[in-house]
DNA sequence: TATTGTTATACTCTATAACTATA
DNA sequence: TATAGTTATAGAGTATAACAATA
């Protein structure tokens, strides 16, 4: 447990991160927005899931993830096949062209990353890493919050 | 200097913030959105400012930092004189109505980030604070970039 | 001429609600 | 009835470009 007013610092070290995801989204191809980067890449990491799966996954509504799937399928990055054990579902999967999309953008963000983080340590990195996939840990479901009673 | 894959690795864990940031402006009162209290805790914090230094310090455009000013002016939170020294130029200073509308929203992000980070040590926090504006740092001025020669 | 700030336009991302099809 | 997914609509946030006023 921490104290209110680092919370409130904290709440403002987040809305600076808009600034740095800005700047990766700046790097992308044209066609190829932050949304359709992120359902590439978790798609590419978990392997083939239903859109319901990567909604939670990107943590945002189903709605939302329905329309960035249909912009990677229109470009042929993913696959969306029925799924043979429930009709009401689609599974996605990464095509041979999303996958070498993917190994682009990846070496986009990350030349960025290396050039503007050139002075920190591995360790440093690393840290960050670790506090924010604990942070999303902690937020996790607070989308799906409003569900109970 | 780090891994390829871990910048990678920041870049999923940074696209993940955004759940975190929705959460917060979720709490936030109706006619008061993310860009406004981010205005009103920078005024707080550092003081009356002209808005190209506003702009500056939230890391976006002024001329969106010019309409998020005008949201907050008209709702008495700000008030925007000219300055003194240059004509161009508005001087932005928190009010007292804006001083307390931002107590309370800090009150509220607290209560949240309380909640969801229960389990989080003081120190934790404390890291992650460090490194949030570590990073702001060092990407700094990915936007003014653009003006060398 | 250069700079400060404003406004118009357009794009990305998101949520809610209404709808279809299947379980 | 409940769930998976789609689409329509609306709102927040952002950038670029054109503009007015001042330096």
């Amino acid at each position: 447990m921490a104290a209110r007013s680092q919370y409130e610092e904290l709440a403002r070290g987040l809305s600076a991160v808009g600034a740095v995801k800005r700047g990766i989204a700046r790097v992308l191809p044209g066609d190829c927005p932050g949304g359709s980067a992120a359902v590439l890449a978790l798609l590419d990491r978990y392997g083939e899931m239903r859109t319901s799966r990567l909604a939670e996954l990107l943590g945002i509504d189903m709605s939302v993830t329905s329309r960035h799937v249909a912009h990677v399928v229109e470009r042929g990055w993913v696959e969306r096949t029925p799924d043979p054990h429930d009709g009401r579902s689609r599974i996605l999967r990464l095509t041979p062209a999303g996958k070498d999309l993917l190994d682009d953008l990846g070496r986009r963000a990350a030349d960025l990353l290396a050039d503007r983080l050139a002075e920190w340590t591995d360790e440093e990195v690393g840290q960050l890493i670790v506090l924010l996939i604990r942070l999303r840990a902690s937020f996790g479901d607070c989308r799906v919050t409003h569900t109970y009673t």
